[in-house]
DNA sequence: CTAAACTTTCAATAATTATTGAAATATAAA
DNA sequence: TTTATATTTCAATAATTATTGAAAGTTTAG
């Protein structure tokens, strides 16, 4: 296989497995660009290699700047803005986790937490709370597995977790 | 809080959080009503509480049906199916977990490793092959996590990981 | 300042994904 | 059987989400 074809294998693999979680297929790729790119790629660069619009590039690389994966960077005797992705994948899945704990773990359990205020005592009510708890509780570890995998260093996730396969 | 007011908004929440990971509302709002009914809902009642139609009932029921989190039953003296939801989370989550695995991560898994056969040996392509090998090692490590959280016995999450944070 | 180079915004439009509902199919009672 | 009841399918349609592209906004050089 060429490496171009590879390269553009990659792109598209990760943007139909970003769809089924929920990111935006551009974004993704993107993002696959940039991270398989040697040098730093302008807006116009992505345009090109991934024939969407200047609009497009623009948001989905807004995104990932916000998500904390690529970055800005400046070229000499450049007047326009390039882009590259951090190479670090811990850093990338530290970053992707970051961002979704806060978006939608943490929302959640603030909601299973307020609904446990039912003022009723009945069966029903009781065999709901019931429900209700062992959802926070299946949450909330795992929000403290993310919490502590984001706080961790670079190697923390490897080393444990096949520590722990291994037992 | 009212015990309905409460249920409500916990069907809605649920489906709000499924819509940002790639599934579809109806069908996590579908699991959560049987989630927190006390006896088995038909179809009829399904279409009632959540204002759908039959055909998407029917529709993400058999999903949900297949995914090995939602099963029939039986009620004696009616003719119709009733569907009820295994109130055990941890069971939920390990299904869940297994139906992504099998359906995405493994798949790129795949295309990763057939993507490292790049025949060329120039700089750039040693680079490529060195953020594929990162790639798959994350991806690997969570695979493996998965697993052998599928396979393990009921404790073995909230045990494990607990010692894991711990330390 | 002014003009050129570049970036951002956002209403219009396209593409995708979910939902409906009625017809077709299946199943069980009479 | 036949009839009534229940389930499934799927083309049409609605709802949602992504993308375009041109206009407005910014920044920098001269």
């Amino acid at each position: 296989m060429k490496l171009d074809e590879a390269k553009n294998k990659y792109i598209q693999t990760w943007g139909s497995l970003a769809t089924s979680w929920g990111i935006n297929k551009t974004m993704a790729q993107v993002h696959a660009l940039l991270l398989v790119s040697t040098k730093p790629l302008s807006a116009e660069d992505i345009m090109d290699a991934l024939q969407i619009s200047r609009g497009n590039v623009n948001m989905n690389v807004r995104a990932l700047i916000d998500w904390g994966i690529v970055r800005k960077e400046f070229v000499v005797g450049e007047r326009k803005e390039f882009f590259v992705a951090d190479k670090d994948i811990w850093e990338l899945f530290k970053q992707i986790t970051k961002e979704r704990k806060k978006r939608e773990i943490e929302p959640v359990l603030k909601v299973l937490e307020d609904l446990q205020k039912v003022d009723d005592d009945s069966d029903e009510a009781k065999d709901f709370k019931k429900v209700l708890g062992d959802l926070s509780k299946v949450t909330t570890t795992v929000n403290t597995i993310l919490d502590k995998a984001i706080k961790a260093d670079e190697h923390w996730l490897l080393s444990n977790f096949t520590k722990m396969v291994k037992k």
